[in-house]
DNA sequence: AACCTGAATTGAACTGAACTCAGGTTGATC
DNA sequence: GATCAACCTGAGTTCAGTTCAATTCAGGTT
């Protein structure tokens, strides 16, 4: 059912990680609308034009840069909660896995949260809408992930009941919002800030 | 020492705000990108010229737009928690505050965290940079607000020690996450997410 | 009433960045 | 070493945002 999208298998000679890269850099520290196209192209070394061999637009670009963070969090997310039972331990797992990021991470997940409000209307270009929709599952996925989560909690007694939905929405909002203002070059370590988070999530869902 | 900028006194027959109001209903609804600056115009019934009378660009709009929101925001922070000295009931009736809002408020702040990250880097034209100058200072003070409501909820023992700077942007991070997805069509009322923000606020913050 | 001033408006032209097109190059494979 | 798809390019198109010179309009002055 979670039709993932077939990546283009790469040929040898193809610069499409190249270009996600140097459009990762660029979004993420210029900003999607303030960076040329052409300066990306620059960046790989190849001409503006050759860059439509394998993006269909700008916009193109941006959301697989966007689906592929959403598919790496889902992945992180499953891969920290599977097998830990206590509800807690699981929610906290969650959010420790979502701060270990590497600095290339932090930048797509800035450029994600930049420019959630692209996937609520649909795009006129083909493979745009396709990674839009993929892109929306994603959302979709994760917010479930968190709901469950919760909603596991509550039945299992550890976390009172409450709206499980509105709840979860405002613990994902909680832990994205940081990606607002944080920069690894800036005064508070990742770790420090994934520690807080983590006991106020504990504290929101918890008595 | 906050330099409120002097709006532009309004001639009888200037269109200034039906243009602010006519955007906030475009940017707000169809995105600030996807909206042409020439719909703007059509909507307020003038040429796409006669815009530049007012605003020295498309972005310079969008700029007053997020420094007028900023502005209300915090005159209704200081309006709401004035005079409440009990830290818990200050915070309670902060957070009720900022989900106090219109319709149009919605959009307004919609478009405001949407384009935050327009307030990072300098502008070329000068009105357009004089705006974000002002609508930084405001982020900084709405952000001084809600960390100072906190450090005296620390130092008057009603909420324990932790990094009031911190967990004063994770309180206002979580308050904002709402305008990404809330829509006055929804089929969650604002009271509802109001009341539950409320709680998790107050459970973040304390023990 | 004739005149003046500045705010408000406009049509025509300009700009620049995203994008298209019609072909040319490369290199893996047979 | 011929083939063919993948890959790339320079020249040109488009289109939204913007500039500009010229015009209208409303309110006040003489």
């Amino acid at each position: 059912m979670a039709t993932r999208i077939v990546e283009p298998e790469a040929g040898p000679r193809s610069k499409r990680a190249a270009i996600l890269a140097a459009a990762v850099d660029c979004f993420g520290e210029t900003g999607f609308e303030a960076t040329k196209w052409s300066t990306v192209a620059e960046r790989v070394g190849i001409g503006q034009t050759a860059l439509y061999h394998y993006f269909e637009s700008k916009t193109h670009c941006l959301l697989t840069i966007m689906r592929l963070e959403l598919q790496r969090s889902h992945d992180k997310f499953t891969e920290a909660t599977e097998g830990v039972e206590d509800p807690t331990e699981a929610l906290r797992a969650a959010v420790r896995a979502a701060y270990d990021v590497s600095d290339q991470e932090v930048l797509q997940m800035r450029i994600l949260h930049n420019h959630m409000d692209l996937l609520s209307g649909t795009r006129k270009s083909k493979r745009e809408e396709a990674e839009r929709v993929e892109a929306r599952k994603l959302v979709q996925l994760v917010e479930r992930n968190w709901t469950n989560l919760l909603v596991r909690g509550m039945s299992m007694g550890a976390f009172p009941l409450r709206d499980a939905q509105l709840l979860g929405s405002g613990v994902l909002g909680l832990i994205v919002s940081v990606w607002r203002w944080y920069r690894p070059s800036g005064p508070t370590p990742l770790s420090e800030v994934s520690e807080l988070i983590e006991g106020a999530c504990v504290r929101m869902v918890a008595t």
